[in-house]
DNA sequence: TTTCAAACCAAGCGCTTGCTTGGTAGATTG
DNA sequence: CAATCTACCAAGCAAGCGCTTGGTTTGAAA
């Protein structure tokens, strides 16, 4: 039943997994990852406390300082294996896209399929826990960001080339993260729009 | 010095805190209101703590219960108020726009200044404090957002109606919600671009 | 069979949190 | 002038927080 994209996705995760950039989400501490997601995501980082943490992996609550130093590394290290994650997903998804309007479509679907499936949740918590991260997080994260931010531009600046589109890449690309981070609170992909409408939709907004 | 869009917001504040409808800014509530808004949209909610803001408004941080029963009564007043007078604001620029682009840009740029101006920390809090609120106050700004809503479809789906945008007006109004919300975490009015010209390359976003 | 490190538990410490209490200074009102 | 009311203070309580500690289980290597 897998579709092409999630094959892609599982090579794409395997690859970083033993490359030993991201945690096996099958480890104990992967598995603690995931739920850290869950759980900052929908009750926010500061409402989750170690405790409930614990119990949503069924460990005590003083056992989840044997994988983290802290809370706050918990945090660090689910928006750094997000986006780490995600900017393989996208260098991937370029590799196989041609033309400026099919790569700005490959990065758009890329970013609605990393918001709406499987790390969903944890690209929520990268884009509205930024002010729980501490300084120090944040220095590194955004180090990261910035590699990921600058795929973007560099299609954007190409479509514009092209006379695809009139403004500056910049606002553009600040528009469509506003616009795309968003749908996670509305899109349903049951609903009567699918994944690939919707990312046609987004796509239409940046071009004429 | 005021501009024209200034004054009337003012006009519009004094008309609703003479209805009752929201607190005067200048009483020692609508001071905590305010400190409120700041602090919760820079900290986070739960990060602010009532000692925050009481000092930040100078007094101890028990009379801060003279004036709200709970913190949570205070997020949910900084909301409601929020929505109120921007509802009021919406209405009032609606009352001088004619023609659907019109119409659609005064909107626009009346979520831009609620956004980037006096109470744009108000409005942010609104967007992003949203998970903190108790179910119950939920209940009650969730009714308030949907008169605001209905004034943006109603303006969407004529501009529709005249051929001006393709697309599905809860779609189009779902993106512009995330592409405005977020011009808060980068739109510098003192920057190359006006507030103006970022409401016209909003405007552009939806129409064709 | 022994060794040893990784993974975890049980208990609790020190601190901060939202909130309560009982009382007071100062303006307003009959 | 007494009564009332609004706005506040000083002190602290009970609960919950992140995190530490010392010890136990477990499973694979030697």
């Amino acid at each position: 039943m897998a579709s092409h994209d999630e094959q892609q996705a599982q090579q794409v995760l395997h690859a970083l997994v033993s490359r030993g950039e991201i945690t096996d989400p099958h480890s104990a501490k992967g598995k603690l990852l995931q739920c850290a997601a869950h759980l900052f995501r929908h009750k926010g980082y500061e409402r989750t406390t170690v405790r409930d943490l614990a119990s949503s992996v069924g460990i005590q609550s003083g056992s989840i300082f044997h994988h983290f130093k802290s809370k706050d590394e918990i945090l660090k290290a689910v928006m750094e294996e997000t986006i780490l994650y995600n900017t393989a997903l996208m260098r991937e998804a370029l590799s196989h896209a041609h033309g400026p309007r099919e790569r700005l479509l490959a990065l758009i679907r890329c970013e609605l399929q990393s918001i709406m499936g499987g790390t969903g949740e944890a690209m929520g918590v990268l884009v509205y826990e930024w002010r729980s991260l501490s300084d120090s997080g944040r220095a590194d994260i955004l180090k990261l960001r910035d590699v990921y931010e600058q795929m973007w531009l560099a299609e954007l600046q190409a479509a514009r080339d092209e006379g695809l589109t009139p403004s500056d890449p910049f606002v553009q690309r600040r528009f469509l993260t506003g616009a795309l981070s968003w749908t996670t609170t509305w899109f349903k992909a049951e609903g009567s729009m699918s994944l690939d409408e919707l990312a046609e939709a987004a796509l239409a907004l940046v071009l004429k």
